[in-house]
Order: structure tokens, then sequence, then C-alpha cells
DNA sequence: ATGGTTGCACGGCAA
């Protein structure tokens, strides 16, 4: 059975819904995962999605910030949502489905200066990523077929920014980011389904800045958005998409989605 | 070096 998951930070979700729509009928996944959806549940677009062919959800959302979502083809068995760092701030939903559990999270930006003693917004980063960590690995165990996926707001490998040189102090690709991401990463031997396709020497990005006239022209992405199986998946992983032409529908997101397809 | 843009229960904050 074939299962199609995409992680897409959406920058409101009620903003998006044409988008949504150009993406589930072109694409057609079985599980999305939407995150950065700005808005309490009792005013989630929750019908007009599901009437896009995902009639099963999950939403965990406040005023303003952060939001997350699951949509699905299938009915859910079972779901949950964490809150990290003492905060109920709808970063963390989960779901059963197929008996396979996926995890959709929204990893805090971090702010502009990426030292922790200054900037809170970097500390609380650093702190959400350990308190992941230490959940993922006393939670469960390595055989337990689980994904994980998300607006992770970390770039990892050197091909995953424009240039690794130029953004070695920039917040998402700093040194201490990507050693604790390879630790979370570590915790369940999480394989990475996107580079899994895609050689590490070659570039790759899921978020260009608006800040950018051209952003095609300029090309100055990052990978920022992620999705990973457990080992016991990895061996169905079948095909990756990042669907780079959705950042030119409009009105215009910075993140575009990211999707992986397994044979389960 | 700086400033560049977007979204939000509308305006300072987060990204």
């Amino acid at each position: 059975m074939r299962l199609k998951v995409t992680s897409w930070n959406v920058n409101s979700v009620r903003l998006r819904l044409d988008s949504l729509k150009r993406f589930i009928a072109e694409h057609q996944p079985d599980v999305l995962c939407l995150q950065e959806t700005k808005v309490p549940d009792e005013h989630f677009p929750r019908a007009e999605i599901e009437a896009m062919g995902l009639p099963h959800s999950v939403v965990h959302g406040m005023k303003s910030y952060n939001g997350v979502a699951i949509f699905s083809t299938r009915p859910f068995e079972a779901s949950t949502s964490r809150s990290w760092c003492g905060k109920q701030d709808c970063r963390h939903i989960a779901v059963r489905t197929d008996g396979i559990e996926v995890h959709n999270l929204y990893v805090p930006a971090g702010g502009d200066v990426p030292d922790p003693k200054v900037n809170p917004k970097f500390k609380h980063k650093l702190r959400f990523l350990k308190e992941t960590t230490a959940w993922f690995a006393a939670e469960a165990p390595r055989d337990r077929p689980m994904i994980l996926v998300g607006d992770l707001n970390i770039a990892p490998l050197e091909n995953d920014v424009w240039s690794h040189k130029q953004l070695l102090k920039v917040v998402s690709h700093t040194p201490v980011e990507v050693e604790l991401l390879g630790r979370l990463q570590a915790t369940l031997g999480w394989v990475d389904a996107i580079r899994h396709f895609v050689p590490e020497t070659e570039k790759l990005y899921s978020w260009w800045s608006y800040r950018n006239r051209d952003w095609a022209k300029s090309d100055r992405g990052r990978r920022l958005d992620h999705v990973w199986v457990t080992p016991v998946l990895a061996r169905g992983l079948r095909e990756h998409h990042v669907a780079r032409a959705a950042r030119d529908w409009m009105p215009a997101t910075d993140h575009v989605p990211v999707t992986a397809t397994l044979e389960i």
C-alpha cells in the first residue's frame, strides 16, 4: 500500500486555501502535515480542506502564531499533541494511521542572534531540540514504524543552504543547531527520506526568504522542511518531491511542500 | 554592513 506524506509550512492556512487545493489536486498526498496555520481551532477552515479529498483531520492552533494540523485520506487510530519548554504554543501534533505514528513538528525559528545567552528565542530553540530528543529517546524503540515531519527550522547539510560558509553564523545553519538536530536524528536512527533520494553533493532547498526580489534568480534557499522515517520504514521509500513550483503560487509562501512516498 | 518582505482578530512582533 502506498503512503504519500507531505510537510508544508503554509504561513497562514486561511490565506493558503487555493494553494492547498491546487497542491492536493496535483499531488494527492495521503497524509498532509501543516505548520504555521496561525489560527485557533474554532476558526480553522477544516471542512474546506476535508472537502479537497482529505476527510480525516486533527488541528492544534492558537491565535496569530504557530499552529499545526494533519489531514488524511485514511482515518486515525489515535492522536495526541505535546507541549514543550513549558509553553502551550502548538508546535506538535501526532496521529497513528495504518499502525504508523506520524509526528508533525514546528521547531522554533530561533530569532536572529545565535547566542542563547543574549537571545531567548535561540535558547528556546536549543531547549526545544533537547526536549524533543529526550522524549523520542525515552518514548519509542527503533523498530517502531514512525514518521517525523515538519518545519525543523534547521538546514543541516552544507548543500542544504546556498552558501555553507556564509551561513555558519546564521540561525538555522549554526554548528550548535546542526549538532542538536543530529542528536534528535540519532534517537531512533531516523532516515532523512528526502536525502535518501538526493545526494548530499546536490543543493536542495525548501524555503526561500520573502526578502529577495527574485527568489528563483538569486536562489538563496535553505532546506528547513523535512520528512524522516524510522529504519523499519526506510526500505519502503519509493519517491520524493519538493514542490519548488509552489513558491510562485499566489499569494506566495516562503516554504514549499516536501513529500516522501513509501510502500508499507 | 544594511535592509530587504510577509502575516496577524491592526500593529508590534515573529519569521
